[in-house]
DNA sequence: AGCACGCCGACT
DNA sequence: GTCGGCGTGCTC
């Protein structure tokens, strides 16, 4: 009797899974990850089989059997991985699972089929025939004549174009044993964007080499090590990871690669493919959803050995893995902003410490506990050589009631660049006109319908969006509750910067990127057009600080460096130095030389003025000064509970409720706060508890138990929860 | 989740 | 008298 013991796909958290199925040997080769349709009640499943017994605490009279086993399923060592990401993060199993399984599989539509094609090839007697006598129609002949110009089978459909032979045609060939046809599999390819990456391989610097070859030392006798790579802005981390994994292959390990958001996954990859070719797939969620399921499969299939993708690759099926990058891994995007929220910096770390993988984790900007806890791996200088450029800070609060977001000192500075005939970024971390609308007369505001948020002016589209929800309506034209027509946009957005800018540095170029700006697609677009171009400003959010290299670039600007500062967020410094770094490393790598100008409110705030230092030491020991002082991570761990639902009352009674669940199973040095309000998104009040704790197994063990027991209890109903373990 | 069973109020 | 409200239990 063998025994299958299946986590079902549902989301809801009532459900405590295994559940046992007896398995009969007609289902086959049934093991951990295979994927099954059972009979759950009344109802049909699919379920993951995260176990396999000799014997149930059932008697067997009450077991079921599965209906059917799906092509595809997830390997053993990738269900461990997700069960782990639910217990870790206080979800289901369904839900960590999920993670785990060949995209697409829990999905309505259900799994994505593979593709297949027919091809065909000649026959001795077929390639024979053309010589002989044998009677061939013209549309055969064409067919043979193609076909014996080929060693590989050829696709029914391109016989078709090439030579006219449909597949009638070719059937008839195939009936005189002239043509042989076969259905093969065939992978659907993501498209590649071009980008001008250096495609040649560059001699590595010393720094680099160095770092290169402890990277490999790793590879060789320390599985599950852990390396941060410090390296400023153009130092050239990526051709050390480009080695790294070309090491990794020789030694017949694969490796995942991460980086921080979808839009980067291009550049990555195309520097990955030119140099490890066919061996690199690229998994993210904006494939088409054939692409993605091929990709995965080739993966699988161990056709490719190298996976590039945003953090939801951390769970790709590589086998054999010996290698895992955490490119930027500073980045906020590391963390998934639904339930599960796992960290995939941290998934990436477990999964190496199970597969014996080296972690690789890049950054100009290392987050704090990073830094103090990882072995460091430094590339400390450029590698054209330049120094970082200077870097001034500008004090707004010397600058009242300017119109205008830029400072005298800016507005020049990017006059002189433009008349020089060069090129500048200017970056600006909030999109559209002006980022909202209040009445001259009664002072009133717009605020999203559904979100607790003012409404943004989009003026190109004559709309107020919401940024959060997407939300738009109409802009108006007066004040709905005074009637007057004096209404005041308030404040700048990169759409109303962009004309200012224009009229500044004309007749110079002025090139806006952010998500209003162009298709997502498009990005590219913009940024090749600015590359192109012999002199202009680029203008954009956060995205024009990340990932693009223009040698020419002689000035940066930051606007409103400390826009982050001004949230209640213990990590808005990390943030905001950060940002600050980043564009500073972006600016005058080329013969040119170059300068960075900090437009801030908060010019002493530590962020900025050790960004504008170029010190990263230095801000680190602050940072963890500060922390080490308020008690915050490191020193410390943060879990955030959530709860939120359409009806107040229910997320309020469901918040209270877990409260004291969580609260008298809390070991006694832990602290706990709330239910306390936050602003309501897509129409969903929330609220929130929030726990910090010294130790994070135990705390994080008392919410598990918590929300497990709440949910059996059905006190969670008509509530969602999500358990945010080390907040960003 | 999704479904059945079961126990109380207002309707053809 | 029954239709249906949703509270409770169960699904291998």
């Amino acid at each position: 009797m063998t025994i299958a013991k299946v986590e079902p796909l549902v989301t809801t958290r009532a459900l405590r899974g295994p559940f046992d199925y007896l398995l009969p040997e007609r289902l086959g080769d049934v093991g951990i990850g295979s994927v099954l349709r059972i009979p759950f009640g009344r109802q049909r499943l699919l379920g993951v089989v995260v176990d396999v017994a000799e014997s149930s605490e059932l008697p067997p009279e009450r077991l079921a059997e599965p209906l059917e086993a799906l092509e595809a399923g997830a390997s053993a060592e990738l269900v461990r991985l997700g069960l782990w990401v639910a217990s870790e993060y206080c979800s289901t199993a369904a839900r960590g699972l999920e993670l785990a399984l060949p995209p697409g599989t829990a999905a309505a539509a259900g799994p994505v089929a593979a593709r297949r094609e027919l091809r065909a090839e000649a026959t001795a007697a077929g390639s024979g025939a053309l010589g002989d006598d044998s009677r061939l129609g013209s549309r055969q002949r064409a067919a043979l004549e193609l076909l014996g110009a080929q060693s590989e089978p050829l696709a029914a459909e391109e016989i078709k174009q090439r030579a006219g032979a449909d597949l009638q045609t070719l059937r008839r060939l195939e009936r005189r044993g002239l043509v042989r046809l076969r259905e093969v599999e065939v992978s659907r390819r993501p498209r590649e964007v071009a980008v001008g990456a250096p495609a040649e391989r560059v001699e590595l610097n010393p720094a680099q080499r160095r770092a290169t070859e402890r990277i490999v030392a790793a590879l060789d006798s320390e599985p599950g090590a852990e390396l941060l790579l410090w390296g400023v802005t153009g130092s050239g981390k990526t051709e050390v990871y480009l080695a790294a994994a070309e090491a990794a292959l020789e030694r017949g390990f694969g490796a995942i690669v991460l980086v921080p958001e979808i839009a980067l996954t291009p550049q990555a990859l195309a520097r990955f493919r030119t140099r490890l070719g066919d061996r690199v797939a690229l998994l993210h969620s904006a494939l088409r959803p054939g692409e993605r399921r091929d990709e995965w499969e080739r993966l699988r299939r161990g056709e490719a050995r190298v996976c590039v993708g945003p953090r939801s690759a951390v769970f790709a099926p590589v086998a054999g893995l010996g290698l895992i990058v955490i490119d930027e891994e500073h980045e906020g995007s590391y963390k998934q902003e639904s339930d599960p929220r796992y960290d995939a910096r941290e998934v990436a770390r477990r999964r190496a410490a199970e597969s014996g993988a080296v972690i690789v984790a890049g950054s100009a900007t290392p987050r704090p506990e990073s830094w103090l806890g990882l072995e460091r791996l430094e590339l400390p200088e450029r590698v054209d050589g330049r120094p970082l450029p200077p870097v001034d800070v500008l004090d707004m609060r010397e600058h009242p009631g300017q119109a205008g977001p830029l400072h005298r000192e800016t507005a020049s500075a990017l006059a002189d660049v433009a008349a020089a005939g060069g090129k500048a970024i200017v970056l600006l971390n909030r999109r559209g006109w002006a980022p909202f609308l209040s009445c001259r007369e009664c002072g009133g505001g717009w605020k999203c319908p559904e979100c607790d948020v003012s409404l943004v002016v989009h003026r190109g589209a004559q709309q107020l969006r919401c940024h959060h929800c997407g939300h738009a309506e109409a802009l108006p034209q007066a004040c709905p509750g005074c009637g007057s027509v004096t209404l005041a946009q308030q404040g700048t957005g990169t759409e109303r910067a962009e004309p200012e800018l224009a009229k500044l540095v004309a007749p110079a170029p002025v090139f806006r990127l952010d998500s209003d700006s162009a298709g997502r697609r498009d990005h590219g677009e913009v940024l090749a057009r600015f590359e192109a171009a012999p002199a202009g400003i680029l203008i954009g959010t956060q995205m024009v600080a990340r990932g693009h290299d223009f040698p020419d670039v002689v000035l940066s600007v930051v606007l409103d460096a400390d826009a982050a500062l001004r949230f209640p967020d213990f990590r808005a410094e990390e943030r905001t130095f950060a940002l600050v770094s980043q564009l500073a490393g972006r600016s005058g790598r080329g013969t040119a030389g170059g300068r960075v100008i900090v437009q801030t409110l908060a010019p002493r705030a530590p962020a900025i003025a050790h960004a504008a230092r170029h010190d990263t030491p230095g801000y680190v020991a602050d940072e963890l000064e500060r922390r080490r002082a308020l008690g915050y991570p490191p020193f410390s761990h943060l879990a955030r509970i959530e709860l939120s639902s359409a009806d107040q009352g229910a997320a309020q009674a469901a918040a209270e409720g877990l409260r004291d669940r969580v609260g008298a199973l809390l070991p006694g040095e832990a602290t706990l706060l709330g239910p306390a309000p936050r602003f309501r998104l897509r129409g969903r009040h929330r609220r929130q508890l929030l726990v910090k704790a010294p130790e994070r197994g135990p705390a994080v063990r008392a919410i598990r138990e918590a929300v497990y027991a709440a949910a059996a209890a059905r006190e969670l109903r008509g509530a969602a929860l999500s358990v945010d373990v080390d907040p960003q």
